[in-house]
DNA sequence: GATGAATGAGACTTCATTCAT
DNA sequence: TATGAATGAAGTCTCATTCAT
């Protein structure tokens, strides 16, 4: 039982520091520091970083997730619910800004692990399946692709803002975000 | 002049390494090995590991410019003008994987230099214009957002096609970006 | 009891993996889980590597020391005895390969330890008696050094036979082991 | 050139520590120290410990086979020359005791490495022609394995002698070794 | 008797950078 | 201009051992 919480403390002050500063720049030293524990006791929990940073990652997507969830829940417009979906997901890329570096990171990591992307995928196509509905209600003409590049558009969102923040407000790209998105050949 | 063709070289090799493999897991070593140079030779061209990303990333922008430019020139109409761009873009963004992660790793150390952004910031402003001005004359309701969202869905693109490449095709996520971004109130 | 019976379950496991991969290759985390044991379960048992390692050595060298013994016993001739003295080490040898790495590391472990050696000295002393005893029936010039050079002969096999096994066969050299330590001025 | 002498002065260093305290009791910090460079200059010269500790190996045997062709060249019987190497061999296994241990070490290593072996494979052969030879003159039976002994008699004899050095003098092995060596049917 | 979390020292290795030649 | 030897800091990971429960 002591275990579990100690794993969860790591695993917190680890998506802390990744978040900040990406997967190079931190070391386990100081994640350990961090986590109140020694750099052996990290590795009493994981066997390796990337083990440790795929926990993390995984640890802020569920947040994202359940927050998303929440807002869309109460919701009964197809349209209210897209507005929530962007509302928050680039809200959460803007609270973590460096989260996409590190995701990414993590990812490439992934590539050279048998089966290593598994996790992702498993991951992404349970919000995947909510967006696509949601295209398929509004008569997107290719609900499949438009979905992926929401995904795309908020994972790039997190790049660019990050360098060009002042080019343009969070409130004014929402908006423009929602109005091409809900485009229907139909409208 | 011996010493430019030298740079050249140099800045040509750091280029397709970074873009294969990112920032981080090339070493100084393995660049001056493909340039055909000493280790010592390229801390004399070079001051330091980010100089030179800097520079190779800029080389490959430039590529990238001079490409969409050249297939922009002869167009007539506003809609081809933003299909050859998103075409060209996609492309670009497909042919070299790991460009976003590199383009990543050196905007980060830029966040450190003062004034780092700026070389950013005026490569960036130049293609701006031309998609703003796009955009405003499809009826977009705020072509700067508009502009912002596209550059963010390419570089996000990048980053998603890396892991989940077969969820959809670049032509449908083409087609897909052309429709959306196409979208104005009053057609 | 239950204890005794633990404890042999470990040595066991111990003796296993350590003639498989020697003493440094092995970890107390691995004896414990092939012995179905918890680390500090382990520690309950033995107060340190080393002193598993040397109970799992002599555990080993018993076995051998039974089957030799049990060869011996029903022959009468001296040479009989020695032709199954070099058969029995042999096999034994090359049955557990990495046994003799195993060896030394414990009796490197030992120098270190005050009167670290005795525990060797009085097993092989148990058998070096019999082997002086049928040199000098053979008509051995010097009996002790050649049951030295014998014991000697086996170990260094051991190694060999490991790197360039496929220069002798096994059979061919006990053979030959066989021939000359039978040599006698008096034949 | 300064590279050159620098390497020949770790590998006489790592030579000397890994033939006193065998290879994993010796680190590369302290080879470093010993050879008066640091650490990272070490790596420099060889991309591992590994490598570092074949070349020394190599080093040590080659020492030890030019003594053993010097002594043997004026020699003319062929019983004088065996006797040289038996003498030679010995000689050489007592200066540097835990050099049989290093050797095993590199050995096992060397296992897991792709043609690993071809490097030892290649000196010893050197040697054994020398040996078979003088086996086949000698008259043995299987000149072949005997030559396969005698060399891991000598390493056998450098490991046992470690620890059992009151019970036989290097005096007497050497003698009897060359009595049962020399043993042929003929006699 | 037994568990497994935690420690802390130490190992190998990488790499940007400097500098004598 | 160019070389490559040398540095030193930092990084990930291993492991025997201890100890509260």
């Amino acid at each position: 039982m002591k275990g579990e919480e100690t794993k969860r403390r790591i695993i917190k002050a680890a998506f802390k520091l990744f978040s900040e500063r990406s997967y190079h720049k931190v070391s386990m030293e100081e994640i350990a520091r961090n986590a109140g524990i020694s750099k052996g006791g990290l590795f009493h929990h994981f066997p390796s970083k990337y083990e440790l940073a795929k926990e993390a990652l995984l640890y802020g997507l569920e947040i994202w997730g359940r927050e998303v969830i929440s807002r869309i829940q109460p919701l009964e417009s197809t349209e209210e619910k897209l507005w929530a979906i962007i509302d928050a997901s680039f809200d959460f890329v803007i609270q973590s800004l460096k989260f996409s570096h590190f995701f990414l990171e993590v990812y490439e990591e992934s590539l050279r692990q048998k089966n290593g992307l598994d996790v992702w995928k498993a991951f992404r196509s349970q919000y995947f399946r909510i967006l696509e509905d949601i295209f398929r209600e509004i008569g997107a003409e290719n609900p499949r692709a438009r979905a992926f590049l929401l995904g795309a558009l908020v994972d790039g969102f997190a790049l660019d803002y990050m360098v060009f923040r002042d080019e343009v407000s969070v409130k004014e790209a929402k908006k423009e975000a929602f109005r091409i998105f809900t485009c229907s050949k139909r409208s």
